[in-house]
RNA sequence: GAGAGUGUAGCUCAGUUGGCAGAGCACCAGGUUGUGGCCCUGGUGGCCGUGGGUUCAAUCCCCAUCACUCUCCCCA
């Protein structure tokens, strides 16, 4: 019996890893691209940053999180999102940022301990990205727009942009009232999950996949009818802001977040037909957050995270295989494994990949190896040619050798590296 | 937290109404005395997920357990 990977936790081998740096290349490109820089948090935090910023009551914190006592007798968690441990970092590290605004990005793992189904894995990975210190709405369409370049880059199509507006502290509890006060006369055509959560979030109810409840709530209180003048002047000025950039989006006022820090701009793009792992990356506005976690300053933000194993499975195309290697190096005997050996490493100095067979094994096994490994060029150190101080020289896909001198051949071979 | 399905060779999967464990691909070797792809021949490789039970006999039946996949819930 083999040991086994933890419950819910993937190996990235390759060259399906291969994928994941292509990924993470477009990513750290795209972010530059606009302005934003990396930041890297440890993957541990004191639990009480999380049960303070993600919210005591959401699922996540509930039962979701690794948590631990360690051998101090502090309790930690492993991150189950990003957002909150950047805003402790930037609080904490305020005078390395420099004035506002500040643009932040961030590429890892996350944990979460759910029952592992498709799309979705306890250790999973986020790139993310945040933009501080501005609550302007232009900087909501920038994050949007930011996202929706990148998704296009990295192939992703057939998404939508799905944006609404949860409202702020001054208009939001107006509006939970009058949705908890309509659900009140409906309770009976909710399924049993929304009779539940009626009570203990209403606005959940509006999310609920359910056909009986979609039709409970057609004709619910929008959100969008009840904002304050300061959201709605908001809202509007990002949706303007995002036509003017020709990102294609369209409202939609059932839609939640899992998270308890959003406030006003919340933002998803979906995959119509996935299933119930449709959302491949989310993000909003997150006003208030620093304050919950101890800022005596308002730090205005807004982000958003991407869920890296759903976007490499939506974008998974055919890959043609790649060369490993491009020259092979063929010894007609064990006694020419020292030099093979050298040439391998020398070549290797100069950008060239050349590989041999370690085991000897027979020339037609190694031309079998170098055929498979793609190599364009195959040496041959054989016994004539060596004592002549020449080696073979194949070009693979013609099919042709010739005789060269040593140094001529190395010559040949080094021209090959990637750069020339 | 609730439900369903699947665990047999490195991979994809057959199979036995309970009686020596199978194929294709991959790998190794030979056909070709020093040369790849195609072809032919041969070969290596399995505690039939794990533990218990029933039985003369279990990979097969029963129970438990673990893992994977999928659904609900929730989320990226």
């Amino acid at each position: 019996m083999t040991l086994q990977p933890v419950r819910g936790m993937k190996d990235i081998l390759p060259p399906e890893s291969l994928r994941w740096s292509a990924l993470e290349a477009t990513f750290r490109a795209c972010a530059a691209a606009h302005g934003y820089s990396e930041i890297r948090t440890p993957i541990l935090e004191k639990t009480e940053l999380f049960s303070r910023g993600v919210g005591e009551a959401t699922d996540i914190v509930e039962k979701e999180m690794y948590t631990f006592t360690d051998r101090s007798g502090d309790s930690l968690t492993l991150r189950p999102e990003g957002t909150a441990a950047v805003v402790r970092s930037v609080l904490s590290g305020r005078s390395e940022i420099g004035e506002w605004p500040a643009r932040l990005y961030y590429i890892g793992q996350m944990f979460r301990h759910e029952r592992p189904q498709k799309g979705r894995l306890r250790q999973f990975h986020q790139l993310g990205a945040e933009l501080f210190g501005t609550d302007a709405p232009h900087a909501d369409a920038e994050v949007i727009a930011f996202l929706y370049r990148f998704l296009s880059q990295a192939g992703l199509t057939g998404v939508s942009l799905q944006i609404n507006t949860l409202g702020d502290p001054e208009c939001r509890p107006g509006y939970n009232q009058a949705l908890a006060d309509f659900l009140a006369g409906r309770d009976e055509m909710l399924c049993d999950d929304c009779r539940r959560r009626r009570l203990t979030n209403p606005l959940r109810v509006l999310d609920c996949k359910s056909e009986k409840c979609i039709a409970a709530t057609a004709d619910a209180p929008s959100i969008l009818d009840m904002l304050c003048d300061g959201c709605r002047s908001h809202f509007e000025t990002v949706e303007s802001a995002l036509r003017g950039l020709a990102v294609p989006f369209e409202r939609n006022p059932r839609m939640v977040r899992g998270l308890d820090y959003y406030r006003r701009t919340t933002f998803e793009f979906v995959i119509p037909g996935m299933g119930a792992q449709n959302t491949v990356a989310a993000g909003g506005r997150y006003d208030g957050l620093a304050e919950m976690l101890g800022s005596r300053d308002r730090i205005p933000a807004i982000g958003f995270a991407i869920g890296v194993e759903r976007l490499l499975m939506l974008t998974e195309t055919d890959t043609p295989p790649v060369a490993s290697s491009d020259v092979f190096i063929v010894a007609s005997s064990a006694k020419f494994l020292p030099e093979a050996f050298l040439w391998r490493m020398e070549l290797a100095e100069k950008g060239v990949r050349a590989d041999i067979d370690y085991e000897c094994r027979s020339m037609k096994s190694q031309f079998r190896r170098a055929d498979r490994s793609g190599a364009s060029v195959v040496v041959v150190f054989g016994e004539a040619e060596w004592e002549r101080g020449m080696v073979g020289y194949r070009d693979m896909a013609k099919g042709q050798q010739e005789e060269l001198a040593v140094d001529d051949a190395k010559r040949r071979l080094e021209s090959l590296s990637t750069g020339g």
